[in-house]
DNA sequence: AAATAATGCATACGCTCCGTATGTCAATGA
DNA sequence: TCATTGACATACGGAGCGTATGCATTATTT
């Protein structure tokens, strides 16, 4: 046993980001308690505060790892398509389905924001945004879009993707509303496009 | 004294409604306690059970009101304009400023959805979007703009507003980012017209 | 290697806040 | 005038949070 204390350590942090994001997934940032979920995991909210200081702490530690994988599966999709637009279309298609799911939702879209401000401005521009950027720059640099801030569109596109996937994972009926949502979307990817 | 009665009553609920606003729209709904801010209204914890139910349905009470204020605005800003065209960006531009003010920013578009959930949806379709809707149809009627769904289109813009008000906020230049801002914003709504 | 320091985490305590149950007083209506 | 309802305050119990403290194990010093 070389090192097993560091390993212990990261798999603290990692149990109880593991908790905390489950429990802030479902039941909610607000509804969920710091001795419940902790007990779950094993612990108590003394590792908590040693870790992560408070319960937001906690929650940003959350809210990044999620950041990460969005990035990620974002990163991936763009690189599958056989076109740069078709990539970006893409991309943000995945944005608005990423969305949809619950845990996702809740704790990127509504009790992230709602606790720690806007998400996509306490770090230097998170991963999802950037990614977004920087598929919208090689389109401006092959001529593909118009002339447009980047950085702009791309929170237009986060904003826009985000309302309409509330709308839609709140809607009485989820199918007919999709429809309406993805393409009154895409009609606006449309027109940033060249022609 | 015919009925003092009644109107203590509205006054009851007025203070009411007015210290939560003046707590959530400053320290924040979970911040606010309900006994501080009742105390400073001259009232108790019990006036505020008695008539709306909870903490959340206070929050809601102010919703209503601070939309149906939203709701006057636009309505004003788009009836002084000189075109039907002008009139929506017009009133485009006055919801990005609105979403700009402190309170409304916290209210309706933090700690609001939030707690509540989705906003625009537990109502049936708040005012400040049933308004934009309503310029959409006008100008649909008209001819002035492209084929789309109105309803879905209102929520694009109210969804792409509301974000670029939250960078705006939040920004270490305001100044600097709000024209990157209202200027992408105003090419969005561009797209939107016919030719 | 022994002693000391530091770290990871648990336990304990007090405080604030919330929800409900209960009480009280004024206004209404017969 | 008396009973009743409704508007609001008070009282109580419980949950959750933050901090202070304790303990054990690992790291550091000599």
């Amino acid at each position: 046993m070389r090192k097993p204390r560091q390993e212990m350590i990261a798999e603290t942090r990692g149990k109880l980001i593991a908790a905390g994001r489950r429990a802030f997934g479902t039941i909610g940032y607000a509804e969920a308690s710091m001795d419940d979920f902790t007990g779950e995991a094993g612990l108590t909210r003394g590792a908590l505060y040693h870790h992560f200081g408070d319960k937001r702490g906690l929650l940003q530690a959350v809210i990044m790892e999620i950041d990460a994988e969005m990035t990620e599966r974002l990163n991936e999709v763009s690189a599958a398509a056989s076109t740069r637009w078709q990539g970006f279309v893409d991309e943000c298609s995945a944005y608005i389905e990423m969305a949809l799911e619950p845990e996702i939702q809740r704790i990127m879209f509504r009790d992230g924001p709602a606790v720690l401000g806007d998400i996509s401005q306490w770090q230097n521009t998170p991963g999802c945004i950037a990614a977004l950027s920087r598929s919208l720059d090689r389109l401006k640099a092959d001529g593909e879009i118009i002339d447009i801030d980047t950085e702009t569109a791309a929170r237009l596109i986060n904003g826009a993707s985000s309302h309409m996937a509330l709308w839609i994972a709140n809607a009485e009926n989820p199918e007919a509303v999709s429809k309406r949502a993805v393409a009154g979307f895409k009609a606006m990817l449309g027109s940033l496009r060249r022609q």
